[in-house]
DNA sequence: TTGAAAGCGATACCAG
DNA sequence: CTGGTATCGCTTTCAA
């Protein structure tokens, strides 16, 4: 049992009980205590008046602040799953910069259906919050989020929507897989292919167009499969893998898979399929998520810096909120390549002298 | 632009203007689209308010309502950081449970800060969250949580506190401690040694007794080092390990990390040391976190249910919000050997074994 | 079955 | 510099 030691754990004292005690009007109370309107009480009223705050344990209660002010400094954040380990450093960045203004970051996950975004988002708005960060947008999801956005600050961070007018806070994505595309072409890769992720997500578009821009420029030859992953999980990543080494084309040399987590399900396949990473096949992936420096082989990938993307669109939405009329302003981080060991040079000297049927291995 | 289609997306609509076009009482209305007391109002009436309620957009006002009611269906939760990727299925059992009660959660993170809690708790308790659940508890903190406890519904999670009656839902980290020593000693090791987490946080604590009474229990040597990581990180892990590879002592066949950060940090020592894992030593974690079985080697590791935890973390605090009376009920999971390739009988009893076992070939 | 009226707790404008 | 007073939008007795 907690002791009820000075401050009285009785029920939540209100503005006031402050008053009576200190012998002043309720307004009184509510200026001195209101960091931007104390200079308007007199200092000697101003200290009783919080020594006797702080003496009761008083409280503000930030509902009926809320009510009144028409304001709840609470930001909703939308997110698709929060076990994408990727999407950690946003988040942090996020709440660091909403906390550090006074803000408050409610949660709501959508697992990428549609129908939990537009759920979210009109518990959010029901909920009165003061702005709102999707991190979760789809195709689809456009109109839903630009009537919103009609009415309240939005922001898009790391996942953009084509076409619309609702600021975003991304990474550029098409110089993403551009590097992607380059730094397989630098390791003397000639035949590649990408495990693309779902097409209504747009940095996956992006990194695809920019995949596809390296593989011009540096005259590579494309594997090409259309296929692509319902959701850019191991699992699928693993079936796209699973394809393209079955497939009656020649296996490629190399593989852009758009996310670390479907890198990971192909590493499986290859394995699987009694192949080695980087020896028959170099993986790279993007996001360079927790942990892939670790695996086996250390994951080669795009990084982009998550932490700043959620801080900026923390900022961005505040800026938004407390001047609604502010220039909308879109920001792009530029990606960065990881090279680690899952890529390396091909091994088509050794192969061509062997042999001259490719795929012979694929048992 | 948006279109500003069949809803006005004026200001927003109130109770008011709802009751207004529908030509009824506001009281009428607030009855007519409450679930619980529809059934007040002639079926006439309602069928009329909610078609008007519908076609004006109305949106309720949460912040009214908490107001009135004197409650926010929010539950404020308190993580030490969101990067914690072991968390992420708590906080998604945890989110889940909530939402699916019409309950939203508001997070807060704490970098394992004292200062950072008690901020937090204040600033949830201000903003009238009916309750909340903490995943961030060291041992300090047992007072305030209590403090707060008798005001407000609070439920531990993940970490329980010693001596305290909040309620917990945690798993059984003495039964995981003795497991983890019950599997190096079934793998043949007899010179282990554990590399501990901060003893301010009773999770360590407990793996650290399971793991001493299984070290009793199964006779085995234990190399001893009474340092303790500052934080449970890989760097932390590292620098543990290093210690122990350099000590005057012999060198255990394998160690038990408090979790698995630490074992990632571990399995670096011994590379860098110029020892395999688990050729020379054998790693065993804590957590099972997302990706560590991707490590190189595939990370063996205790298992908790995380999910469920966070699950019944939501609806213990419900449960407690609904009927503040109810009786305090703590819940233990049981955790769970996951068994990979980071443990292998030790180096000696691998020959040993291929020497005595039956029918073998070098007789 | 519906209407009237009283707040929930705090803020902000207007007097004094 | 401080007190009065009117809401903020909704819920909830209490009457009718």
């Amino acid at each position: 049992m907690p002791r009820k030691a000075d401050v009285p754990a009785r029920r939540d004292v209100r503005l006031k009980d402050v008053a009576n005690v200190a012998g002043v009007h309720p307004a009184t109370v509510s200026r001195a205590l209101d960091p931007g309107k104390m200079w308007l009480v007199r200092p000697e009223t101003r200290a009783r008046v919080q020594s006797v705050a702080r003496d009761l344990g008083y409280r503000g209660d930030a509902v009926a602040r809320s009510l009144r002010r028409g304001q709840t400094t609470t930001v909703g954040v939308i997110v698709a799953d929060l076990s994408l380990t990727f999407l950690a450093p946003v988040v942090r960045g996020l709440t660091d910069a909403l906390e550090r203004r006074g803000f408050m970051a409610v949660i709501s996950e959508t697992q990428d259906d549609h129908e939990r975004l537009r759920a979210s988002v009109e518990n959010l708005l029901s909920r009165r919050v003061d702005g709102i960060v999707v991190t979760a947008a789809r195709l689809g999801d456009g109109p839903v989020l630009e009537e919103v956005a009609a009415e309240r600050p939005v922001v898009l961070a790391v996942r953009t929507l084509a076409g619309t007018t609702i600021p975003s806070i991304t990474s550029d994505d098409v110089a993403g897989g551009y590097l992607a595309a380059k730094h397989l072409a630098e390791l003397g890769h000639q035949r590649i292919a990408q495990l693309q992720g779902p097409p209504d997500v747009q940095p996956f578009v992006d990194r695809r167009r920019g995949f596809m821009h390296g593989v011009e420029d540096f005259g590579l030859e494309l594997v090409s499969m259309d296929e692509t992953a319902i959701h850019p999980t191991p699992s699928e990543g693993q079936r796209l893998m699973r394809m393209l080494l079955g497939e009656g084309q020649p296996t490629p040399t190399a593989v852009f898979a758009h996310n670390d987590s479907m890198a990971i399900g192909a590493l499986a396949a290859i394995r699987a399929a009694g192949l080695a990473c980087p020896a028959d096949v170099s993986v790279i992936g993007y996001n360079d998520a927790p942990l892939v420096e670790h695996l086996d082989p250390p994951l080669s990938t795009i990084a982009f810096p998550g932490e700043s993307i959620g801080r900026f669109a923390g900022e961005l939405v505040i800026a938004l909120i407390e001047e609604s009329s502010s220039r909308v302003a879109s920001m792009t981080f530029p990606p960065e390549l990881v090279a680690r060991a899952s890529t390396a040079p091909p091994a088509g000297e050794r192969r061509r002298r062997r042999t001259n049927s490719k795929g012979a291995r694929n048992g």
